[in-house]
DNA sequence: ACATTAAGTGATT
DNA sequence: AATCACTTAATGT
């Protein structure tokens, strides 16, 4: 047993108490990697075959879609301790991936090779207990961006975006820009920055270049 | 000082 | 709310 393998059991028992059986932390502890990546980096692209599911450590992942045109649009945030059931069902299909994951801030987390993903499933109850909450989790999400989509105005639509992205960020003053927004709710940039002003004027936000800041 | 990029504005559909 | 055409402001070299 070397010292990273001992910083994986740690990790685990850290971030993923509910991974308690001592047999499974042993596995994650022998085929886990731990992987790093900067705010900004694509870990996962579109038609790529995933081999590994993670666990997130620390930082964040954007889960995004993308149409035929290129339109982009964000689907949900992943944070530590967390996990991308897209991930799941990818490699239980072997099918290529249908999202992008691109680190929000810096990530950590432990990868695992997808064959123990399923064998784990029948061996361990609480890794089958974590993959279904991990499920139920991302459903529920979706469905909140789904709902935003559907039946929310833009400006609502928005003050989400702010909120989940400050909750997902260490930092409380977001640094983006106007554009980039537009990009993860599909809008016009223009229509952002006149949305942007108006939550100004009501204070419930501070701008600035490249800097949003949301006051509650 | 100049070029580049972000943000603001008004008109049109 | 999108798009266009343009202006103004902030920032990097």
């Amino acid at each position: 047993m070397n010292a990273t393998e001992l910083d994986i059991l740690r990790l685990v028992q850290r971030h993923f108490p509910v991974l308690a059986e001592k047999a499974l932390q042993e596995e994650i502890m022998s085929v886990g990697k731990l992987y790093h990546f900067k705010a900004g980096q694509v870990i996962q692209d579109y038609g790529g075959y995933i081999k590994l599911v993670p666990l997130l450590l620390s930082g964040s992942i954007k889960v995004q879609r993308e149409d035929e045109e290129g339109n982009e649009l964000l689907l949900y945030f992943l944070e530590a301790g967390q996990t991308c059931s897209m991930s799941f069902s990818c490699c239980m299909m072997n099918k290529q991936s249908d999202i992008r994951t691109v680190a929000e801030e810096d990530v950590s987390m432990i990868g695992i090779p997808i064959q123990y993903v399923d064998e784990w499933m029948r061996k361990y109850q609480s890794w089958k207990n974590f993959v279904m909450r991990s499920y139920d989790q991302r459903m529920r999400d979706l469905i909140k961006t789904i709902d935003s989509i559907a039946f929310k105005k833009m400006d609502e639509r928005l003050l989400e975006y702010l909120r989940q992205k400050v909750q997902v960020n260490t930092n409380p003053v977001l640094s983006t820009t106007h554009q980039a927004i537009a990009y993860d709710l599909n809008a016009s940039r223009e229509a952002i920055s006149r949305l942007l002003k108006q939550l100004e004027k009501q204070g419930k936000v501070r701008l600035g270049r490249n800097k949003i800041e949301l006051l509650d």
